[in-house]
DNA sequence: CCTCGAAAGAGAATATTTTCACAAACAAGA
DNA sequence: TCTTGTTTGTGAAAATATTCTCTTTCGAGG
């Protein structure tokens, strides 16, 4: 019952009944980014081989998540990709948009607000905030660079539940006290930093450099036969 | 025995004995950063308490972790953080540095090719390259755009091992095809995109948006109250 | 209309991961 | 020196997640 995240992640209701499990919960956006891509290639139907294959996991438990998730397949052809997808951003809520701020407006933080790709996802970039007066007032694609001054009361006028950090660390828990303290509800934190907040607020830690550690692992020990890798997410 | 990953992961060989599991693995980055923040503010024991209660997962789970690394701890002190640090450290191979090439310098290339920060984990950016005429030949910090047609020469002349994948999703799999042919052994992709690669070759997929996704899941059941919210990486 | 093969679906069996419960160690103070 | 509280370490139990096995469905071809 008390179980504990190290990262913000899933069900916070049952889907209906069961429900989708936590590992479940991680393989969602894979899966839509498979079927969003056989969308493109015009394709309708995908079955759980393909799935399992491509992402190289059990085929079973492809079939397992789809269960899960009350996605029903047709015998002799797979999955509906159209009711796959839409399953998917249904239960994720990626149909109605969010609005974000993002806090820092350093490479990574510009890199985020022109990157066209959120918005397929319902996220919005409301704004985008910094504290150096060299950069207020300056634009980052349609967005004017507002002062990190004006974060309480960006957030309490446009009702904004999510901010994006890419503040530099020291910087980073005093900004979250600040939002969270305006309404915030939940911060994707780009920070290499765990951030204390209340429980009510949910944070997800990107850490980049943990992709790297994995692949670091990995390269370390080309030589090493004894065991084949493994993976997950 | 067969087991699938999603994304590429952990353990290779066991660690000396029994090894590390996939989610143990998974947590090495974490707690790494933790140790070094502790470190940072002169700190020299942490307990498997305070470990667990930053990271909101089980005391034990803590204790279990250290024992896998082979880390041992001090009985009423806790674990010595440069010892956990040292040893995360090279059960992940970060001590020897990693030569990276990036490919893509678009926003988020260039962000990640100008990030401070890698270095201390040991990955050194050793060049960027791209498609675009207008790009090649300007400098992003230290380093001059390199068109892509030199990839797999670069490639082969530095002994590049890791390539880091940022370019437009309709040239991601042809960018890795041309890079593993030339002796990448690992792929670090920020692409919307599952790339197919032999199996000696390692892909770790970003998936920035998987990021948002549990984000927008936890936002749209704010208001339902049955189940309280769990996590994971 | 029959047969065959390609899937999905579902229950049981495994495997993995987490948590519990408790023992042992040790530091600090009485 | 004794006692107490804190904290590691570990085997067993519980919870989760994955895989196996088998059944059912259905489409296509004959």
């Amino acid at each position: 019952m008390t179980d504990q995240p190290l990262e913000p992640e899933f069900p916070l209701k049952p889907a209906q009944k069961k429900g989708v499990s936590k590992a479940a919960f991680r393989r969602l956006p894979h899966y839509h980014q498979i079927v969003s891509a056989y969308e493109g290639l015009g394709r309708r139907y995908i079955s759980s081989k393909e799935l399992s294959q491509i992402l190289d996991i059990n085929e079973t438990l492809v079939r397992k998540d789809m269960a899960d998730l009350e996605i029903r397949g047709r015998q002799n052809q797979g999955y509906a990709i159209e009711v796959m997808k839409r399953a998917i951003e249904d239960y994720l809520g990626l149909q109605d948009s969010t609005d974000a701020l993002i806090i820092g407006a350093g490479h990574l933080g510009k890199a985020l607000a022109l990157y066209h790709g959120f918005e397929q996802y319902g996220l919005r970039i409301a704004g985008i905030l910094d504290n150096d007066p060299g950069k207020i007032g300056s634009y980052v694609g349609p967005h004017e660079v507002l002062s990190v001054f004006r974060l309480a009361s960006t957030i309490e006028r446009k009702k904004i539940k999510l901010i994006v950090l890419t503040v530099p660390r020291p910087s980073a828990q005093e900004v979250t006290d600040i939002a969270v303290g305006a309404g915030v509800r939940a911060i994707w934190n780009f920070t290499p930093t765990e951030l204390r907040v209340p429980e009510q607020v949910r944070v997800r830690n990107e850490q980049i450099i943990a992709g790297f550690m994995t692949l670091s692992y990995f390269l370390k020990n080309l030589n090493v036969p004894e065991e084949i890798p493994e993976a997950a997410e």
